[in-house]
DNA sequence: AATCTGACGGGCA
DNA sequence: GTGCCCGCCAGAT
């Protein structure tokens, strides 16, 4: 995976992805820039999907999504669908890969951590 | 060693 | 209002 000899500055900022990632209440999303912001990276928002690139299974990356509250990394779900139905289940109203009411469940770790 | 891509975001034309 | 381009960090080819 990732190169031990950096691994230390993105260990940081993974393990916080990681931990806003799990610390989102249920029923709630994020974005992708809401917690690259929240790190202090405001434009490293590819970081933080990178970063979901790996997520480990007690992180909910289902709750994260992009800025418009599309369902973007979808497909690198297990099966894809799985995401939306995820959201779904927890309360989410998800309709083609996008969430309803983004901005009214959106969660953002800046403002509510 | 150099270049492009990537689960994104925001600004400018 | 829509579309295109640039910037962020790291990885993969």
């Amino acid at each position: 995976m990732i190169k031990q000899k950096n691994a230390d500055k993105q260990q940081n900022f993974f393990a916080d992805v990681y931990e806003v990632v799990k610390l989102i209440p249920k029923g709630r999303v994020t974005s992708y820039g809401a917690i690259a912001h929240y790190l202090g990276a405001k434009s490293g928002a590819r970081m933080v999907g990178w970063a979901m690139h790996g997520c480990p299974k007690n992180v909910p990356a289902h709750r994260v999504v992009n800025s418009q509250g599309l369902l973007t990394g979808k497909v690198h779900f297990n099966p894809p669908s799985a995401m939306g139905a995820k959201l779904k289940k927890e309360g989410v109203r998800v309709a083609k890969d996008k969430v309803q009411l983004f901005a009214e469940i959106f969660w953002d770790p800046s403002k509510e951590l």
